[in-house]
RNA sequence: GGGCGGUUAGCUCAGUUGGCUAGAGCGCCUCGUUGACGUCGAGGAGGUCACAGGUUCGACUCCUGUACCGCCCACCA
């Protein structure tokens, strides 16, 4: 008998568990051609640290699926890695450096550079660890990190073929500036927040304008009027003399339909280089556009004697210089407005112009076709906006969106992208692919050669020098465009790869729905332009984990934050895994707390023990022989072999089609109640009275651990190698439906079983009968029933605590009088006695048993009701009405036996 | 302003083609040393499924509206 330890100890086993697969080398699958492997790649974290929660929960969905799929035999890859994630890493490193009072710029990029590659080091092995904590079967051969060689050359390709074909330009636009970076955001970087301020409303010329920022509109010298505005009409394309802050300024009437009549006066003034709507209309209406604040955060020259101070600290002055020009007409002192903030390091974001790289989402380019699994629907040659494609790719279901209400904000969200503004001010990440000439020193270029030259990788000589001194772009690129190649860069792209071939597109995409613009619509975006193919088949979006209350996790609240690694440490990892997956839908925001895990950790005890008690009747040699073809043989089974076969093939249905359709939940909570309701507490409970079926409760135990192992790999692992088993549960195959392990009929007579014990112990508790108490039971049931209950006579003493079973059969008349007795009538027909004269007052027992007639009568009725609806019976299914009239006829039938025996008791 | 989601037992949540007297875990109450498990076992109380209409033979489930909570997008000079 094996020695097993009373309770599972998680920190006792994991580590050395997940050796034990590394080693064995089924991490990594193997490429079957002609079979169709199922791919997933790692939304990969940050290199700034440590993992959080939504990390813990986005591994634990993906093994579930992973494991799952390798079980089934196919060829599962899970592509591990990290993501440079240049904004963040860098204020990171920027913020440690500022402990030691040091900036960047002190240091110089060089060395800042090392001080970066050394923290993300370090975080990096951080975060690998704290994966293989989670027990995420990942294939680390195959591990990669954004800045690899490998990816910065995808990087370097899609950003040269995207500039050769005139999707990628650079210019002059307006962007999102924070000036504590000094880089431009995308617009989805940046944040807003609620804030207080001071209105200005401030004459200009003959029209009231309105600002919450005075010290943009030095340079303000349009009136913008809607062309449809009566007030206005007549001034149209008219000039005027204006007094404004530094003197007279030329204004002239501009017509365009931004301008709304109905607010304020309906005509306003223009800051095109910093708004974003400002300068649309003045690019609408070719006007000049003039930088008031520079990248800064300073006025510049334009300001004239406000030159050079911070535009926010100078608004005081500015406005007191109207002022006293009489040019402010009044303020409003409490106004609301979301201010923008850079979403990394929450800094006021300064809009303004500057030369940048862009992505441009409407141009149109001659799409190239994958040659292996082409979108459809779209040809080789056509032309398309990567808009366009974007749409595509979701809209024709060559992608499915998980939860599908998600459809729609990706699409609203393509509808209403800008270009992508790519480069960024920062030091850390992929440099841009981009050089310019700057001539030789004794030999100064005296040609106009300072175009861009685009390429992967430096240029040899200019051509029109003939000068080899380049200078690189400074700037990077957004952390985006990188992770958008991951799920083909990491497979080897821009090289034909095996890998690639095999293993592109990847099945699911499963990560948080927070980051559905960030990064999932542009591994669309970069997949279907770059190889024509779709990233992956379906997206698979899941909630926030948020505290018991509702609000964000966050570190700076330590009370309610929990961390992963403290949860694996005090539960284990899976019963992390489980309260992560169990009770929570697609999409939805999941609430996690101690109890919760605690819960879990329960269950995976439970686990433990259901296999330790398996155990301790299981012999080695009992272990170790081949038994399937015992468990057909008739000559052992008993009714309770039968019903468990019966409901673990129900059971290996259920959770595959859960599996299979990503219901996650679902499938866990039918194992979970299947393990704990069912297998432990009746199989096991039963089979502690009679002779064992080894063969039946081996067979039972290993196919619920194999479902179990994807949602809780290691506790069903170790539990694997207790019993003897030579290979590791990992690589077994997932069970298979068997039909001829079904025994309908038997599975119903061992539920009458069931439901009697069931019923004998509610009738003793509820009646308050003390659990030491021995009773009689008396029970009439129908010739059938009769030799079933005669069969299991042992289980229903024993575990109804009984001192004797009297067993009758049912005569038709039912006239059967047992005085003074509690008593039971199942829906199957048997009828239950419990003498109970001395023990306890038979009046309560009169009490419940009207109040059971009452419940029985008003749902007699409804069933009445619904069966002498014409229109029920016409309409709804035949073989409901069928069950319901079934139903009607039992129900009817114990309803009268109760009145009657309602009747007896008045004695 | 536009869009989306939530509202089910004291708490946290399941409930996918509309068809069982609506379920689970935790908590609560009563009880328990039965050959694995007290990280256990038995039983119980507790819900007009937010509200109001509608469609339907039938609605927690579909439609319309209302209220409250939350999120996303846009941002009115």
């Amino acid at each position: 008998m094996p020695d097993i330890p009373k309770t599972y100890t998680a920190e006792s086993y994991e580590d050395a568990l997940y050796q034990r697969w590394e080693e064995s080398g089924l991490f990594t699958p193997i490429i079957q051609e002609g079979v169709r492997p199922f791919v997933i790649s790692i939304p990969p974290p940050n290199a700034t640290g440590t993992l959080h929660l939504g990390h813990a929960t986005m591994l634990a969905i993906q093994d579930i699926m992973i494991r799952y799929h390798r079980m089934k035999g196919i060829p599962s890859l899970w592509i591990p890695g990290t993501d440079h994630a240049g904004i963040a890493t860098q204020n990171k490193v920027e913020k440690l450096l500022a402990e030691k009072g040091i900036t960047r710029h002190q240091l110089g990029r060089p060395k800042f550079m090392e001080e970066v590659e050394k923290f993300v080091e370090q975080s990096r092995s951080t975060i690998k660890t704290q994966v293989k904590k989670m027990g995420a079967s990942v294939d680390w051969s195959r591990e990669r990190f954004t800045l690899d060689q490998g990816l910065s050359r995808a990087v370097r390709e899609v950003f040269v073929r995207m500039y050769s074909d005139g999707i990628i330009y650079r210019g002059d636009s307006i962007v999102n500036w924070c000036t504590r970076c000094s880089s431009t955001l995308a617009d989805d970087e940046v944040k807003y927040k609620e804030e207080h301020t001071k209105f200005y409303y401030i004459k200009y010329g003959p029209v009231i304008i309105g600002t919450a920022r005075p010290e943009t509109k030095f340079q303000d010298k349009v009136i913008i009027v809607h062309p449809d505005d009566e007030r206005y009409k007549s001034y149209h394309g008219q000039k005027l003399q204006v007094p404004w802050i530094n003197g007279n300024v030329e204004a002239t009437f501009i017509a365009d339909p931004a301008a709304d009549p109905e607010f304020g006066s309906g005509a306003m003034t223009i800051t095109p280089a910093h708004s974003f709507v400002d300068f649309d209309i003045a690019k609408r209406n070719s006007l000049p556009i003039i930088s008031i604040i520079d990248e800064k955060g300073n006025l510049t020259a334009e300001a004239g004697e406000f030159a050079g101070q911070n535009a926010h600290d100078a608004r005081a002055a500015i406005v007191k210089k109207m002022q006293d020009r009489g040019l402010i007409e009044s303020v409003d002192h409490n106004y609301m407005h979301n201010l923008s903030v850079c979403y990394r390091c929450d800094t006021p974001i300064e809009p303004l112009v500057s030369k940048q790289w862009f992505v441009d989402v409407n141009k149109e380019f001659k799409f190239k076709k994958s040659n292996r699994r082409p979108i459809k629907g779209i040809r080789d040659g056509q032309k398309v906006t990567l808009k366009q494609l974007m749409r595509h790719a979701v809209e024709k279901n060559a992608i499915t969106i998980l939860p599908d209400r998600f459809n729609k904000t990706y699409f609203h969200w393509i509808d209403n992208l800008r270009d992508w503004c790519i480069s960024r001010q920062i030091w850390y990440g992929h440099q841009v692919p981009v050089w310019y000439c700057v001539g030789d020193k004794d030999k100064a270029c005296k040609i106009d050669c300072k175009e861009p030259v685009v390429g992967t990788s430096a240029p040899e000589q200019c051509k029109y020098c003939g000068s080899s001194n380049f200078r690189q772009d400074p700037d990077t690129l957004d952390t985006w465009f990188s992770s958008g190649l991951w799920t083909f860069s990491t497979l080897g792209w821009p090289d034909d790869t095996a890998d690639l071939r095999y293993f592109h597109p990847t099945s699911v995409l499963e990560t948080g729905y927070d980051i559905l613009f960030f990064w999932v619509a542009r591994m669309i975006l970069m997949a279907t332009y770059a190889i024509g193919e779709i990233p992956f088949e379906t997206v698979y979006l899941h909630g926030l984990v948020r505290t018991r209350t509702g609000e964000k996790m966050s570190k700076s609240k330590p009370e309610t934050c929990i961390d992963p690694l403290d949860m694996i440490a005090k539960y284990g990892a899976d019963a992390l895994r489980l309260s992560m997956i169990v009770g929570s839908a697609p999409g939805n925001d999941v609430r996690l707390y101690e109890e919760k895990i605690a819960g879990y950790r329960n269950f995976v005890n439970k686990i433990w023990n259901a296999a330790r008690f398996a155990l301790l009747n299981i012999g080695e040699e009992d272990l170790n022989r081949p038994m399937s073809q015992e468990l057909k043989s008739t000559a052992a089974i008993s009714l309770a072999d039968k019903w468990i076969l019966t409901r673990t093939q129900e059971l290996i249905k259920d959770v595959t089609n859960h599996l299979e359709n990503f219901q996650f939940s679902e499938a866990g909570t039918k194992i979970y109640d299947f393990t704990w309701g069912e297998y432990c507490a009746w199989y096991l409970e039963i089979s502690k009275g009679e002779h064992k079926n080894l063969p039946v409760l081996i067979y039972v135990l290993k196919t619920v651990l194999k479902m179990l192992h994807p949602f809780v790999p290691f506790v069903t692992e170790a539990l694997w190698k207790e019993l003897n088993e030579e290979k590791m549960l990992i690589g077994e195959p997932w069970p298979v439906f068997q039909k001829d392990l079904i025994f309908k009929k038997d599975a119903a007579d061992m539920q009458a079983i069931i439901d009697t014990i069931s019923a004998i112990r509610s009738m003793r508790q509820e009646s308050g009968i003390e659990a030491g108490q021995k009773l009689n039971a008396i029970v009439y049931a129908s010739k059938k029933h009769l030799s079933l209950l005669e069969a299991k006579r042992e289980p229903i003493i024993r575990l109804g605590r009984l001192e004797e079973l009297e067993l009758h059969q049912l005569t038709k008349a039912g006239d059967h009088k047992v005085h003074n007795a509690l008593s039971q009538f199942l829906s199957c027909g048997i009828e239950i006695y419990i003498p109970v004269e001395g023990i306890i007052d038979i009046a309560s027992e009169r009490v419940r048993l009207s109040k059971e007639v009452e419940n029985l009568k008003s749902y007699l009725s409804s069933l009445d009701t619904k069966l002498s609806n014409e229109n029920f019976i016409k309409n709804a299914p035949t073989a409901l009405v069928a069950e319901q009239r079934e139903k009607q006829a039992t129900e009817k039938e114990k309803l009268a036996k109760l009145e009657k025996k309602l009747a007896q008791m008045s004695v």
